[in-house]
DNA sequence: AATTACTTTTAAAATTATTTTAAAAACTTT
DNA sequence: AAAGTTTTTAAAATAATTTTAAAAGTAATT
């Protein structure tokens, strides 16, 4: 059965097996996403009668996929029976990369991680070292698990960059010239699938998954970090353009001036909105003068500032520091109120890092949309900064995964 | 078979009765949209065998639904019989209206008009008279047609301004206040199904099933005419966000300047780009000193400059024209870059009564892409100028009609 | 504590739909 | 004219789903 799914050899067989496959995933689908769920619940959401949900689960138990967890809530009458997944049934080896940190760890179908979250240095770039460190870190975490290879459905790659998450190729880090695709070359080493994507979409899919956007139709995810990385969730799917390149927020040129952005253009919205720059800010500022309790926290070093020390110096009541998010935040608005205006999504979800700023963004953004802002448009739209932790990357990297084999491919 | 399918009183049935009723709608949506289609053809679309399609197909021919249209293309063996939509068996009335005019004809269900496409002044407000003369226009229509009203599937109405397809309102135009919404007042009027769309949104379906998009999974179509409307075709299906006011290009945040946008804000896109600029720019650049051909064509009433005329003027050679529109390509190619960097589109179609400038827009257009777009992006996306005429706008809104019934419901 | 009413679950029968099989029909190519 | 293709249909076989009815389990009521 796992063989089965994993290798989706649903090729010349006839269309009624086809449908029946697709309600086996959609069962499994469904008991991953909701926990628990009894017979009648999920006749009603697969549009089957108890006797087809029956033989279907019965043959899941069989095959150790499903199983009994005891029974659930009822307002008078017999308590019905929840299923859920056997937690062991498979696993999911999630990967959450960033320009110098790796994350890893292996997921059961409880989203739970059963090895430790390794963390460890990894400056991203094109080189063959990088790829070959990645592989020995993949090979160790799957050693130290003592998981059986054949149980691993597959690995979810989370990464910076212009990913192309159909060719399995980042343009922009871990790409060696012509041979196979990233994807590939991952993919022969572990004989497992491997599925790419952006790191701001993979955040989406956590937020949609869960996190505040949890079923939200239209929702826009923007990681503050290095950079500004938009994830889109549009229609209730994860939306990557036609090139996987979508939601390239930070290089949308609205700015006037003359700084030379990392992409080589002139006038992005990255060069006055990113991490970098508010470092940047703060250094300028207070070789020029200003007072900051941050001076304190580099002993006078300014070489050593870095964004989420201004975030945290807020937070501890730092007036210049308040400041310079507030600018940042204004600028930013202004840029989520062209989001706003094309998208008109129901939620915005601040993530990454940098949202740890919480109310010294939020404030100036909203600030920026009553003034650039149509009122209609604003009134549909809640700005809300994220609840999920530091983790939520490799979160969406499991979810990612198992959407692709249990729900829609996209490779 | 008609009543059931306009009334959609698919309620409480079994699930194969809701199975079957959706293969039903597939093989009249395939045969909709391909014209004639085979046996064999339906199968392979809709993943049933030919005896399946074939019973399909007897039921349609016995309700006068489908018939069969000769015999097609065989290489070598007997010729599939051809199926195609009984051109009769349901009409659709359309609607296209813009800020000065509004058009309307019937079709068929081989999308020919089969009234004469009828043109008529109304100027777009609140009044309820304007309503009264579109109802009575309605009516007139219906009438000489001589069609039974219980023959037309649906109204559809493709108008300007902030639509709410869902609740059947437009907030711009046509809104009495707190009473029923628009498109219930139509409804109780007539009996039928109405749906109404913002018009750059059906310009988007239109090219999306007729035109240069025809099943471009991911397609930007921009309506430049009063304003500059933005109709989305995202992962196949249009996109209208969360409360129907996705795509307001017109209004994104962009400009520096002073001057106050229609909408009451500073620094819209459509202060600096629409067909008004266009005529103004001409009339205040002769009025300068510039020498250019317009003048002749108004007999120096420079107040008698439209944009059309501008367009018109490039087209035959006037320098000054050539350089007005070369001016708002450029800017709005900077607006298409931030559409290109957060859609990522395969295709964008540029249509509306402006589109006619060709290259002399297209080519600023490219001009503002080199210097703002990430060439990754770039190299990805084409654009296109619409060879849709100018009943473009009928034809979207006789599809939006045909898909709310036939294949995926709004309301 | 027993009864009633209600919900969930299962098993068997009945129904219905789909596929398979095989043959016939229609056509092209050799 | 014969051989080979493709399409189409009809009948038989198979498989799936629903219906029906009964059983099992639980809460509320008497």
């Amino acid at each position: 059965m796992l063989d089965r799914l994993r290798n989706e050899a649903i090729n010349n067989n006839s269309n009624v097996k086809i449908k029946q496959a697709i309600a086996v995933k959609h069962t499994i689908t469904r008991l991953y996403y909701e926990q628990t769920l009894s017979n009648l619940d999920l006749g009603r959401q697969l549009f089957m009668t108890p006797p087809s949900v029956t033989s279907i689960l019965n043959s899941l138990i069989k095959e150790g996929i499903v199983e009994m967890k005891g029974r659930g809530y009822s307002n008078g009458g017999r308590k019905p029976m929840l299923y859920g997944l056997v937690p062991d049934f498979g696993y999911i080896l999630s990967i959450d990369m960033d320009q110098y940190y790796t994350k890893m760890a292996i997921f059961n179908m409880h989203n739970i991680n059963v090895t430790p979250i390794k963390t460890f240095h990894l400056r991203l770039n094109n080189e063959r070292s990088t790829f070959d460190i990645l592989v020995s870190e993949i090979h160790s975490l799957i050693e130290i698990s003592t998981i059986d290879t054949s149980k691993i459905l597959g690995i979810g790659l989370s990464m910076p960059g212009f990913v192309n998450t159909q060719l399995g190729v980042n343009f922009t880090f871990l790409n060696f010239g012509n041979e196979k695709p990233f994807r590939t070359l991952i993919e022969e080493e572990f004989g497992m699938p491997v599925f790419i994507e952006n790191d701001a979409s993979v955040l989406a899919i956590a937020e949609n998954k869960f996190g505040l956007a949890k079923g939200v139709k239209n929702a826009l995810v923007l990681k503050m970090s290095w950079g500004v990385g938009l994830g889109l969730i549009l229609n209730g799917h994860l939306y990557r353009g036609h090139a996987g390149l979508a939601g390239e927020f930070s290089h949308i040129p609205i700015v006037d001036s003359e700084i030379i952005c990392s992409c080589g253009k002139q006038g992005c919205l990255e060069t006055e909105t990113s991490a970098l720059v508010v470092a940047k800010l703060a250094k300028e500022g207070i070789r020029n003068g200003k007072i900051s309790s941050l001076q304190g926290m580099v002993n006078d070093d300014l070489d050593k500032i870095e964004a989420e020390m201004v975030v945290k110096a807020a937070n501890m009541g730092d007036q210049y520091s308040v400041q310079i998010l507030s600018i940042i935040g204004y600028k930013l608005g202004k840029g989520i109120a062209i989001l706003m205006h094309l998208f008109n999504p129901e939620l915005i979800v601040l993530g990454g890092n940098m949202a740890k700023a919480n109310q010294f963004l939020t404030i100036p953004i909203q600030q920026a949309l009553n003034k650039y802002c149509i009122p209609l448009i604003q009134e549909n739209t809640r700005i809300v900064v994220s609840k999920l932790d530091e983790n939520g990357g490799l979160l969406g990297a499991v979810a990612m995964v198992f959407d692709n084999i249990f729900v829609e491919k996209v490779k």
